[in-house]
RNA sequence: GUCCCCAUCGUCUAGAGGCCUAGGACACCGGCUUUUCAUGCCGGCAGCAGGGGUUCGAAUCCCCUUGGGGACGCCA
């Protein structure tokens, strides 16, 4: 076929983008550009209960982060649109009336505790839940007696009984069985499409000639195919991406996260830290959603999630897209990381960007491997990355790390001041770490707090020594007039000589009594960005604080 | 339970019958640098899941076992 790649990524709004989404999204648009093709993104909205108001908007955003940008879709518009489902309803609805009128689809009234009923028995009966197709279809009376009568009525695919073929990419032929394809429901009752209707009908439309996906879908595929044959579509090339697992092997999910507060608040409640009031309070749900919740029933959303996780001081694992943000990782890292994930050139390179992958990538080169999330290597991926970045490019980062963290102390400094903090805490990781390094010198000195730990170990131990270098350094300090890094440098060095002890000694009881810790950067550097007034008056409520 | 996919260091992977004494990266361990936290530098440990074949020769091909993962919805 001479036709111009055409691929797509088709989320569903129910929240942020998350990793593995995120390579499947990378994928198919390094598929599409490196044909000279077209990338685009379809928002499967058609389960009205699971969608979440706002979650399109984060997606989108999470992908633009990422630089995945695609060439039609919802804000850019094309000429295959809608590239919304929901907004799609007729055609599936026409579509649907093809296949009944063929004889390939018919109307169903099961109630949901019928079916459920069903699944049950064959449960007990240890085989395997078929839907059994009538001997004969509803007449169009029927249908309207059913609907008359209260019941759902839905549309399902008179599935053909046949052995199923996918030509894969990556997998290669993969044969399932007959029943591999069932009867399945491609209108349910509320007239929208299911995923599988919607997906065969769009592709179609959208004209997609390749469909890379996670291989969670493989089983999907002969439905699809089926599908595809009923209604005189083409099938377009599959590959089915590797599973990304945690490292403790489970599939990377939003779970990870929730499991980790509901464990977390249901120890908090145990051992009296948390009242359930409490719980309920933060968690935003009402008594009988909570109580669900509780009981693994559902999942939080992500901002009761964060809400949780800050006030029990937890740290949750980057799971979305949105949280490597957030943590001060840089987007191409993230992006040169996943691409990592089940594909590599076939040489020891490890090391790409956006375009490079796009000449580089070759769908057959993915492995068939499911690949385990390792945040270790994403880290030091990262600080090569920071290490290698211009100032610039930093300096955006770091804007673009405030911006999802406002409530940051440097979110409020002006380039220059940011600038300086780049340069001063040089070899961080990641911005948050920067900020954890930097950002006590820039809040108001009435915010000051001391770590406890660090005031023991520091200034009080051993008779308080510490403090008593402190008082001295203080007084040292007051005398210097030109508070530049050479004459602090000059000051404090002379001082540990003087005292026979090593830049240790005195540095560290200065860093405590400016900043409350033991990290900052440079100890000269630290001083002079503060300024002389501001360092003896915090060394002064430093040493106050220890008196008290 | 049924169906499907997969199997090289702890992790991500290179390897498409002799180039393998199995290469790289991360982690880990040891050392060095250092005013804290980091960074950086040097060195080291570590793997073809097991068993049968095929072949002059197998990490590479075939079979079985075992192990892992995924799917079995009016979710996508």
């Amino acid at each position: 076929m001479t036709d111009i790649v055409r691929t797509r990524f088709a989320p569903s709004p129910t929240g942020y983008l998350h990793l593995g989404g995120a390579r499947t999204a990378l994928f198919n648009y390094l598929l599409a550009k490196q044909a000279g093709g077209q990338f685009l993104l379809r928002i499967e909205d058609t389960d009205q209960t699971r969608n979440i108001v706002g979650a399109e908007a984060k997606l989108l955003a999470d992908l633009r982060w990422l630089g995945l940008l695609w060439d039609e879709g919802p804000e850019v518009g094309g000429p295959c649109g809608p590239y919304r489902q929901s907004e799609r309803r007729e055609r599936y609805h026409e579509l649907a009336r093809r296949l009944i009128a063929e004889g390939k689809a018919y109307y169903a009234f099961d109630t949901r505790e019928e079916l459920d009923a069903q699944r049950e028995a064959a449960q007990r009966e240890k085989r395997n839940f078929r839907y059994q197709r009538p001997e004969r279809f509803a007449t169009d009376a029927e249908v309207e007696a059913a609907r008359a009568a209260g019941r759902p009525v839905v549309v399902r695919f008179a599935a053909p009984a046949q052995e199923w073929v996918v030509r894969d990419t990556i997998l290669g032929e993969v044969r399932l069985p007959p029943d591999a394809v069932d009867d399945l429901v491609i209108l349910k009752a509320d007239g929208l499409p299911t995923y599988h209707f919607a997906v065969v009908a769009d592709d179609e439309d959208m004209r997609i000639t390749h469909v890379l996906r996670g291989q969670e879908h493989l089983n999907n595929t002969p439905r699809h195919i089926a599908l595809q044959h009923a209604l005189g579509f083409r099938t377009p090339a599959y590959a089915h991406l590797p599973v990304i697992l945690t490292m403790e092997g489970k599939k990377m999910s939003k779970r990870e996260k929730d499991k980790i507060v509901r464990d977390a608040v249901k120890a908090a409640i145990a051992g009296g830290s948390m009242d359930e009031t409490e719980a309920r309070a933060i968690s935003g749900a009402d008594p009988e959603a909570f109580a669900a919740w509780r009981d693994n029933q559902t999942q939080l959303d992500a901002e009761a999630l964060t809400r949780f996780a800050e006030r029990l001081r937890l740290s949750l694992p980057e799971i979305d897209i949105h949280d490597f943000r957030v943590s001060g990782y840089l987007p191409e890292v993230v992006l040169n990381f996943i691409a990592l994930l089940g594909w590599s050139a076939g040489d020891d390179r490890e090391k790409y960007a956006l375009d490079e992958l796009v000449t580089a990538f070759r769908v057959e080169r993915v492995g068939a491997v499911n690949a385990r999330f390792d945040r270790a290597k994403l880290l030091k991926f990262n600080t090569d990355a920071v290490a290698a970045a211009d100032e610039t490019r930093l300096l955006a980062g770091l804007r673009d790390y405030l911006s999802v963290n406002p409530q940051s102390a440097l979110t409020g400094l002006d380039d220059d001041t940011l600038r300086i903090v780049l340069r001063l805490g040089a070899g961080f990781r990641l911005f948050s770490e920067l900020e954890a390094k930097c950002g006590a010198i820039f809040i108001a000195d009435e915010a000051m707090v001391w770590d406890a730990d660090a005031v023991q170990k520091v200034l009080l131990k051993g008779d308080g020594a510490g403090l008593e270098t402190l008082r001295e350094l203080a007084d040292l300090l007051a005398q210097v007039d030109e508070f530049s890094v050479e004459a602090i440098d000059t000051a404090v060095r002379g001082y540990a000589e003087q005292h026979g002890v090593g830049l240790g000694k005195v540095a560290q009881p200065l860093r405590v009594g400016v900043v409350g810790g033991t990290v900052s950067p440079s100890i000269f550097e630290t001083l002079a960005l503060l300024g002389k007034e501001k360092t003896l008056k915090r060394i002064a409520m430093t040493i106050g604080h220890c008196e008290r």
